[in-house]
DNA sequence: CGCCAGATTGACCCATCAGTCAATCGCGGA
DNA sequence: TCCGCGATTGACTGATGGGTCAATCTGGCG
């Protein structure tokens, strides 16, 4: 495992696979690509993707997992900072739209690929999904405790409907040709927590 | 096509293979099933298939469209009548989760395969797609202008957040294995349309 | 220098499956 | 009764592509 460290050695290959697979997969799908495309695009041999990976499902599960466990250790870290509930909204926001602004191959990968992958994949990851929403519920029900949120909904709702929101708009920017800009990133973090905490309506529903 | 007036006539065989594919792309995802499946599921022979559709994608692609202009002519109709913008979300909110409610695997089938085929064959869907998005965009902007909702976010914006929550929710239950209660149903309906209008904040922002 | 372990290679195996097609069926009209 | 044509059948084909494996390379170590 010497070979590790150094350029060109082990960890970097390895690493190498990962990059070109989200690569091949924003492409052409996970089921619309061969492994020797991913080997070919990280200029390493076919079987050498074996060597790493046990199978081409765990190449996609490699990716998921990494990038999830990130988004989750965010939102932990912010659950327990002493700020308002909407600024915690807006900071998980900006985390997944700057993730797409990154790296947006990666995050089509995931949301195409993972997220909606009811059959197969999906079930693996079910529950580190749901501990997300689950984070998110949390920040939710304290919230309404406090007081700083009306309790009109059911915070597992509100997180489904904050997340549900941020996806749809992630999803918008991955099918759409071109790509937004800076101000439009921006835009959509603040939009989403203004429309998901502020609501649509101009006189307050009497709650 | 006489046939296709009598019980067991031509038109029949064609449904009953798109009901067929429906119960397997929801079982196996469509690209985890075979189409000797949608054949046996049908109790048809293979080649029948081929008959009625030109590919395995014109299958998906067909219920896909079918129920998709249901959802394209509901909105429309909506949009016509005089009732207030948050009568028209909740009714299109009670539109999709009945369509769940009568029939999850379809939905199910849209939801999760169509988005992934989008990638690769379905670039013509995603035309369809945003004309929902445009739709429910134009009811947005005119309760703007009516002065009925805040004008703090884009129309194509609230549009987005708006199925996106609703989306999401179908999601969750799809994921889920248990089926939801009647009570969810009608829950789910009212909480989309209090989050996406009502909002989450206790203190209306200064808009 | 020779050895070992892990890295790397890519040809090959073989199960899978979308799509084809020639043959048969059976209804409705003449 | 017979004919024609669309409906229906299912064996077959051809390609594709995931996964295996035996051979080769490399570089550190004694």
């Amino acid at each position: 495992m010497a070979a590790a460290n150094r350029p060109g050695g082990a960890a970097d290959k390895r690493r190498m696979i990962l990059d070109a697979a989200v690569r091949v997969f924003a492409r052409r799908g996970f089921n619309g690509c061969r492994v020797s495309d991913i080997a070919d695009e990280a200029g390493v041999a076919y079987g050498l993707v074996y060597h790493y990976f046990r199978s081409k499902d765990e190449v996609l599960d490699t990716l998921f997992l990494e990038r999830w466990n990130v988004l989750l250790d965010v939102i932990r870290e912010l659950d327990g900072r002493d700020i308002a509930p909407r600024d915690k909204l807006y900071a998980i926001s900006s985390f997944i739209v700057d993730s797409y602004r990154h790296d947006p191959e990666l995050m089509k990968v995931i949301i195409v690929e993972v997220t909606r992958a009811a059959n197969s994949f999906g079930r693996t990851h079910l529950d580190k999904i749901r501990e997300a929403y689950d984070l998110i519920a949390a920040i939710v029900e304290r919230a309404q405790d406090e007081g700083a949120f009306k309790d009109a909904v059911t915070p597992r709702f509100a997180a489904m409907a904050f997340y549900g929101a941020i996806e749809q708009v992630l999803t918008g920017w991955i099918f759409d040709e071109r790509a937004p800009g800076e101000q439009e990133y921006e835009q959509a973090k603040v939009f989403v927590v203004e429309t998901i905490c502020g609501g649509l309506d101009r006189v307050p529903a009497t709650a």
